[in-house]
Parts: C-alpha cells; sequence; structure tokens
DNA sequence: CACTTCACG
DNA sequence: ACGTACGTGAAGTGG
C-alpha cells in the first residue's frame, strides 16, 4: 500500500472551527479566560481525519505573516480582509502546541501562504508515490487535487468534508483542477480581493474554461469569438485576468527547508498533550487519555515495600518519629466500608497489609495512640471513624493532605488522592479509580504487586506532598485556618458521626402508614380529573396532562419542555383544582420517599441510630454538608414535613434534645465585614433587623409603621443582599416588577452606604487578585470574574459578594464547635453535639444538664469571634428534635 | 447519567 | 440585549 501523507492547512481550519463554534465560544474558556473554541474544533477535526488517514509523514502549514510575494506584486491582495478577531490571535500559539503535541509537524514560510507550502509538498507526494489528503477549509486548494491527491474541504462544522479528487471536480464543478484556477482568473475573488474580469461570475467562467479548454486558449482565440461586451471586457481586461491568474495559483515550487523524509509522522507525545490540555481545561480530552491509556501519565516506576504479618510486627518499630499512614476504605461510606488494608511508612520504607486487624495489635496500635507521633495522612476524619471501628484512638494528626488541598483552593474538591495530588503537579500515584476500576467493576485487586504498589504511593504521595502544601498554606496566610480550626474540627466531626442521632423507626413507619393513604387518595383524586391515569412524578407525563390535555397557560420552560415546579403550579392553582392535588400529592411523595422510607434504610440495626457523614472539603464556601444521609435538610417549615423530627429522640431515657442557632448570623456578618454604620447601629440597639430594614428603606417615622408586607419585602432585600443582589432576582422573588425592585434596591443602597460600597469593592478585589476570602482567610477563586459573558461574570461576582458572607458565617460556627467539643469534655458533661445545620448545633443531654447548656451553648456560639456587632444565639430543648421549645 | 423537583440553611 | 438570586443532597424519570 502506497505510504499516506497528510498535509493540512492551518489557518484556514483554526478559521473555520472559530467560526463554527462562535456561537457557544463562551463556553470555551480555560480557567485563566483564554478562549479555547477554535482550538477544541481544532483537535475534533484532527481526531476525525486521523482515524481517516493513517498517516506516514504529516505537516500542518501555517501562514507566516500578512506579507507574501503576492502582496507584494499586487497591493490590494488580501485587502479586503477584516482584523482577526483577539479571540481568534489568542489561539494560535496553543493551535501550534496541540499540532507538535499530536505529532504532526507545523511549518511556516516567511513569503508564502500555507498553500504553497501544501502545494509544493503534495508535488513532492505525487513524485514519491504517496498518496495525499490536503485538508482545508478553502476551495481553492481543490485545484491541487490529482489521481493521488485528494483535498478535503471542511463543510458545515469542522468534521465534516467534502472530498475533491479529480474525477469529482469534473463531475461537480465541470472542470479540471488545473482548469479551476483559470476559473478563478476570470471571476475573480471577492475574500481575496482580486476582481476578475467585469461581469463574469462562476456560471460564465466555467463555459469558457470548457469552452477554450484555458485562459492561454481563450486569448488565442479571442479574435473569433462573437462581438459582444463581454469580448471587450475581455480583452480591456486580459492583463487582470493574467494576474489574476498568477494570484489564484498555488505555487508548488516553494522553496521550503524540509522535505517529505523530515515529517514522518510518529505519534502523540502524550505528556506533553496532557500538560496542554491541563492549561486548555480540556477535561474530556484529558479522561480520554486517563482511560486508552491507563494513566499514562502517572510516573508507573515501582516502589518498594514490605508486607506486614503477625511475624515480622518488628519492622514497625523501627519508623521514624514522622507516619504516613492509610488505612484503605474502598467505599466513600467508611461507616461501613470494607477495610481493605493499610500503609504505614516513614519515608525509608512503606509496610503494607490486607490484614487491617493488625492494627489493632501492640506496635501499631500504639504508634497510632502515641501524642508524641507526628502522622500524617489524607481525610483524617475518615481515618479517625475507620480507625475507631477497629478500636484504635488515632491520637492526632498533624498533615491532612486532603483537608490542605481544599483550602488551598476551595473549587478543587475531589476526594480522592490522585485526583488531588496530580491537582498539585505530582505524578507518581494513580486515582482509585484507576487502579479500583468505577461502577459495578470497583474492587480492591486481586494482584498483591497492584495494590500494595497503590498504596505505598499513596503514603509517599503524603510524605512528598506534606512540605510544599504547607509552605502554600504559610503564604497563602492559611495556617491558623488549617492548624487552629480545619485540623481540629476534623476530629469533632468525627467524633459527631461516630455518636449519631437516635432516630425512632416506629414513629417514621406509623407516618409512612398516613401518607401511604394519603397518597393513594391524592393519586386517585389526580386520575380522576385528569381523566386517565398517568405518573405523576414524571414532569414529562404532567406537562402533557397539564398543557396539552387541559390546556393551562405555559409560565416557563425548562431545557427539555414545560416546567411545572411548585412556582408555576402555585400560579395555576386557581385555574383547576387538580393543580392544588398535585402541589399535595408531590408534597407527601417527597415526605414518604425521602424521609420515610429514605431515613429508614440507614438506621443502624445495632444502636437505632444514623450516622451521617459531614463533607469537609466539599463546599466553595467553607460550609459543611451532609450525606448518607442528609441531616442538614430535615423539613420544618411546613408542619406536615416538621412531624418528621419526631423520631428523632435521645438515646437514652431521660435524656432531651436541645438546640442552639445564631439568630441572623450572616446579616450580622454583612454589618461587619461592610462596616456599614447604619446596619451596625440596628444590631448594637438589638432591633428587629428586618422591620429596623423596612423602616429605612421606606423612609417611614418609626418602626411602629412598618407593616407585615413591608417587613417581608425588606427581608427579601436583606437575602438578596448576602446573595449578591440583582433587581431580575429580587422581582422574582417577591413578585413585584423590576423596575420596583430596582427602587429597593436602590433605597437600600442610599440607606446603607457601606454596604453598596462593599458590594462595589469586593467584586473589584475579586478581579484584582483573582479571588476572595472570608475572615479567617478562606479561599475562593473566582476566575470567570473576567468572563466576557454577563451571564458567566455576573454569577462571579454574585459569589464574589456572597462566599466572604457565607463563609465567614460558616467560620463562625466551625470556631464555636471546638471550643464547644472541649467545654464538654473539660466540664465533664455528658451531653453530646450530634448536629451541624449551618447556623445551628444540636445536642442531646441528660434532663438535668440541659441548664447548664442553656447558659454554656450560647456563650461560647456568641463568643467565637468577636465582631463589630454582637452575635446573638437563641436555644431550645424538648423531648424530641420536633418538641424544641423556649 | 442528565435533568427536574424539592427539602434545608 | 444579555438573563440569575447564594450554598447544599436525594429521589424519581427517562435516555
Amino acid at each position: 500500500m502506497a505510504k499516506q501523507l497528510l498535509l493540512i492547512d492551518g489557518n484556514s481550519i483554526v478559521f473555520r472551527a472559530f467560526f463554527a463554534m462562535h456561537n457557544q465560544m463562551e463556553k470555551f474558556t480555560n480557567q485563566a479566560g483564554l478562549h479555547t473554541a477554535a482550538i477544541y474544533g481544532f483537535k475534533l477535526m484532527l481526531d476525525h481525519i486521523l482515524k481517516e488517514v493513517q498517516p506516514d509523514a504529516a505537516l500542518v502549514a501555517f501562514d507566516a505573516g500578512k506579507t507574501t510575494f503576492r502582496t507584494e506584486k499586487y497591493a490590494d491582495y488580501k485587502g479586503s480582509r477584516d482584523k482577526t478577531p483577539g479571540e481568534l490571535v489568542e489561539q494560535l500559539p496553543y493551535v501550534r502546541k496541540l499540532v507538535e503535541a499530536s505529532g504532526l509537524h507545523a511549518y511556516e514560510l516567511v513569503n508564502y501562504e500555507a498553500d504553497d507550502i501544501i502545494g509544493t509538498l503534495a508535488k513532492e507526494g505525487d513524485q514519491a508515490g504517496f498518496e495525499t489528503m490536503i485538508v482545508t477549509g478553502d476551495r481553492d486548494l481543490t485545484q491541487l487535487a490529482t489521481d493521488h491527491t485528494t483535498v478535503a474541504v471542511t463543510k458545515r462544522g469542522v468534521t465534516q468534508t467534502e472530498e475533491f479528487t479529480p474525477a469529482y471536480m469534473q463531475e461537480k464543478l465541470g472542470v479540471t483542477p488545473r482548469q479551476y484556477i483559470d476559473v478563478k482568473a476570470l471571476m475573480g475573488d471577492s475574500s481575496d480581493n482580486y476582481p476578475g474580469v467585469t461581469k463574469i461570475g462562476e456560471k460564465t467562467a466555467v463555459s469558457l474554461i470548457q469552452e477554450y479548454g484555458s485562459l492561454d486558449g481563450l486569448y488565442e482565440n479571442i479574435a473569433a469569438m462573437k462581438k459582444s461586451k463581454r469580448k471587450e471586457n475581455l480583452i480591456n481586461e486580459e492583463k487582470i485576468a493574467r494576474e489574476c491568474q498568477d494570484l489564484a495559483t498555488i505555487r508548488r515550487d516553494a522553496p521550503l527547508a524540509i522535505g517529505l523524509k523530515d515529517i514522518a509522522y510518529q505519534g502523540p507525545d502524550e505528556a506533553a498533550l496532557i500538560d496542554l490540555y491541563q492549561e486548555l481545561d480540556f477535561k474530556s480530552f484529558l479522561k480520554e487519555l486517563g482511560a486508552q491509556e491507563g494513566g499514562a501519565q502517572v510516573d508507573q516506576a515501582p516502589i518498594e515495600y514490605q508486607v506486614l504479618d503477625e511475624d515480622n510486627m518488628a519492622l514497625v518499630d523501627q519508623l521514624g518519629a514522622t507516619v504516613c499512614f492509610q488505612l484503605e476504605m474502598p467505599d466513600a461510606n467508611y461507616h461501613e466500608s470494607p477495610l481493605a488494608g493499610f500503609v504505614i511508612g516513614d519515608g525509608k520504607r512503606w509496610l503494607v497489609s490486607r490484614n487491617a486487624d493488625l492494627l489493632t495489635t501492640a506496635p501499631l496500635k500504639k504508634l497510632l495512640e502515641d501524642p508524641a507521633v507526628e502522622r500524617d495522612v489524607f481525610n483524617a476524619k475518615a481515618q479517625l471513624v475507620g480507625l475507631h471501628r477497629l478500636g484504635v484512638d488515632l491520637a492526632g494528626v498533624d498533615f491532612d493532605l486532603l483537608l490542605a488541598s481544599y483550602l488551598l483552593n476551595t473549587s478543587e474538591n475531589a476526594n480522592d488522592l490522585g485526583v488531588l495530588a496530580a491537582a498539585h503537579d505530582y505524578h507518581q500515584v494513580q486515582t482509585d479509580e484507576e487502579v479500583y476500576g468505577k461502577g459495578a467493576k470497583r474492587a480492591i485487586p486481586a494482584d498483591d504487586e497492584v495494590f500494595f504498589t497503590h498504596l505505598a504511593k499513596k503514603a509517599r504521595a503524603i510524605r512528598d506532598l506534606k512540605e510544599p502544601l504547607y509552605q502554600q498554606l504559610t503564604d497563602n496566610e492559611q495556617l491558623p485556618l488549617y492548624e487552629d480550626i480545619e485540623r481540629p474540627l476534623s476530629a469533632v466531626l468525627a467524633h459527631m458521626e461516630i455518636t449519631g442521632i437516635h432516630v425512632d423507626a416506629a414513629t417514621l413507619k406509623e407516618m409512612g402508614s398516613k401518607l401511604v393513604e394519603r397518597e393513594a387518595e391524592l393519586e386517585q383524586a389526580i386520575y380522576q380529573e385528569a381523566g386517565e391515569e398517568f405518573n405523576i412524578n414524571s414532569p414529562k407525563q404532567l406537562g402533557v396532562i397539564l398543557f396539552e390535555k387541559m390546556k393551562l397557560p405555559v409560565i416557563k420552560k425548562t431545557k427539555t419542555g414545560y416546567s411545572t415546579a411548585v412556582d408555576v403550579l402555585e400560579k395555576l392553582a386557581d385555574r383547576a383544582p387538580i393543580v392544588q392535588d398535585i402541589l399535595a400529592y408531590r408534597q407527601i411523595s417527597k415526605l414518604q420517599s425521602t424521609y420515610i422510607t429514605g431515613l429508614l434504610k440507614v438506621i443502624h440495626q445495632d444502636d437505632q441510630k444514623i450516622h451521617t457523614r459531614y463533607l469537609q472539603t466539599l463546599t466553595a464556601t467553607g460550609r459543611l454538608s451532609s450525606v448518607d444521609p442528609n441531616l442538614q435538610n430535615i423539613p420544618v417549615r411546613l408542619e406536615e414535613g416538621r412531624q418528621i423530627r419526631r423520631a428523632f429522640t435521645p438515646s437514652a431515657p431521660g435524656w432531651k434534645i436541645f438546640s442552639s442557632d445564631y439568630s441572623q448570623v450572616e446579616l450580622r456578618v454583612l454589618a461587619h465585614v461592610t462596616g456599614d454604620k447604619n446596619m451596625q447601629a440596628d444590631f448594637l440597639a438589638g432591633k428587629d433587623i428586618h422591620a429596623a430594614t423596612a423602616k429605612r428603606i421606606f423612609h417611614l417615622q418609626s418602626e411602629d409603621e412598618v407593616t407585615p408586607n413591608m417587613r417581608r419585602q425588606a427581608k427579601a432585600v436583606n437575602f438578596g443582599i448576602v446573595y449578591g443582589i440583582s433587581d431580575y432576582g429580587l422581582a422574582q422573588n417577591i413578585h413585584v416588577s423590576r423596575p420596583q425592585a430596582h427602587e429597593f434596591i436602590q433605597s437600600y443602597f442610599k440607606e446603607f452606604p457601606g454596604v453598596e460600597k462593599y458590594v462595589h469593592d469586593i467584586v473589584e478585589l475579586a478581579k484584582q487578585q483573582g479571588y476572595v476570602e472570608t475572615l479567617t482567610h478562606r479561599r475562593r477563586y473566582l476566575p470567570e470574574i473576567h468572563a466576557k459573558s454577563f451571564t458567566q461574570r455576573s454569577f462571579a461576582e454574585r459569589m464574589a459578594m456572597n462566599t466572604p458572607i457565607q463563609g465567614s458565617a460558616a467560620d463562625i460556627i466551625k470556631i464555636a464547635m471546638i471550643r464547644m467539643e472541649k467545654a464538654l469534655k473539660e466540664r465533664g458533661l455528658r451531653a453530646r453535639m450530634l448536629l451541624q445545620i449551618h447556623d445551628e448545633l444540636v445536642f442531646e443531654a441528660p434532663e438535668e444538664e440541659i441548664a447548664i447548656l442553656e447558659e454554656l451553648v450560647p456563650s461560647i456560639m456568641d463568643s467565637a469571634v468577636k465582631l463589630d456587632v454582637p452575635l446573638k444565639v437563641e436555644s431550645k430543648s424538648g423531648a424530641t428534635w420536633y418538641d424544641l421549645k423556649k
């Protein structure tokens, strides 16, 4: 088989890719704000063509600059072109990098266009017996087609092409490739700005060339041509036609410094591609490489380890005073995950085992429980819980790779050691997904070598990343956040998770059976009203019933169809009785599936408790989240749902549930960080803040004049400020017109000038430094603050306003939790902290300790930090979580 | 696995 | 003109 030569017209493909993806251009930017759509499109084209042609030699030709021999000869050549957009120019260097990393040669030649390079090499290819494929976005190159050279011209996108061979050109255009030049000479080319002969377009040009064979043939025989205006033009403009012919002719003898022998194609340089994709944020392509090559980017060099067993435990005593440790739990839920093995080591030696029970034996248990040993881990909280299951009390941790990574960049919230290591440019450890697989195929490898190597490399990664990450925390002024807040908090959270909260299954089941009955009634009523049975839980089917069959007005649409969300249904409620029933059905079915069935599934049979997991390294703001199950969204707003809380009871008779929550903590933080004197004055005076806000923005004499509706609106404005206000959002929320909402905001800013200054300044700060911070220097990067897209940029601006507020509130309660845990211990109280719900702490305690908690908990919470306004804490207690009373 | 909906702060 | 309130998790549907 003949050798294959691939020649790509770089500039024209990049242009095509850029304009093909122009409408989604803003979706394709990397973190640094670089546009990447054209690079992306180019990559798609490249993949496509490399699949079709397996080249032995390949080259991408680029234009060297604006001036070429053509512009020297003809000043107007390409003179009408618009300036290349900046969004495209910035991508060109990356396209070259992509080309080179993909194993193709890139070439340009001063004074020549890419076409000429391609023409010259195609000729060399023909002579050397190659089969050549030329890929371009420019039809002019079809003149290069021969029996051994095919010209693929992109159409519409960049991956679909039309392939021009001499035969196809004859059939489609009626001329040969060589004749195509002469056709162009007569008709001209407006995009390249050469005119051709007056009044001759493509049709005429083609028929003339067909008749006379060529431009030369035409002028040789022109005297015999019938007298006409056209003949006159042809004669008068012969010079132009000859010039245009010269311009249209692609050179096949450009003085290239390279030849076919220099452009052998040997496949991609994966490491370079990975670096490039990382810089460009091409996640899907990164994934492809990882999947195809099994993590080729990871250094696969072996690591030395020793397998521990009962007989060589003495090795443990030889470890130094600083050890990296990991109890391996393959399932995310470490309360239940199998304990697959462990690794412990000090950098000199890595000891591994599949037998987690060894950890309960003397030298290892002692090492883990000795406060004098410095232990470094990945996810201290998980290690604490896992070891607790073995009866080992991990005494404390120095470096937690997961926690440190999260603080350095709260948006990089992966939960996998390999992924995070790679994010810190460390490539000597694989991800769990790579080693263990995913989905149903996920399993601990049976092969000792594979499993132990992975464990040892994880431990080594913890060790290798310790110094650089500590250094970065220090540089960011985040060391106190790490050492004084997050690290101690991980132990507090572990303790809360292990303690769990008692849930009475019988109560839930009883509620469940009542709900099932009511659900069935509503279901029948809905079918009746609809006149047919359908799946009420399917928004799609429901949409058909409501908006097609019953012809109710469509208020809002989603990506996929009609919206049937609450706010829509509420607007339709008085038009058809079915809507009320659907709302009621939804409410009940939510309670049933999420809160009755859902919670019953996660009550542990041995202790009748639910043990949630708090995710400490997930949210971008610094809040916790709660999973398996989520105990931070147990119903409270509506009475029917609130009943669920009856099932949450103390774990011992004679005990009670106790809860304290911060009152308006986010607004107090707002008053503090903005320094707004009016808002601070209202808080210092102990006022009802929403009423006080209403009095100010509605210009009332006293708070007595505030109507409930005014207070409600003021409250919404306060929330809006915290969320990063917009008139649109506020208008939606309180159902007023957008100008009206705008008025509210202006009035608010006038009354609270410090707040206005803050929302302006924080966005500027985010733009200037690239991130915002909370009270404790928790950081959130906002690269999209520079986005050109209004939507994206606006999002980032609201995050800039909201994150310091929400995040500082999170800081405050975290500090309180650490102090609270300590206080309970110091005072020898039996009370236990069970739940954190963002601004609320829930405890259980013996009845006789409730009075103590009523003093202690608020005093610790309200003194967690010193703000310019007081923190206010309210407490309640009761027999169950439902029954809490002041 | 994406999408929609709805529970919480 | 653009077109959204901030931060989460779970369940169900349907491709």
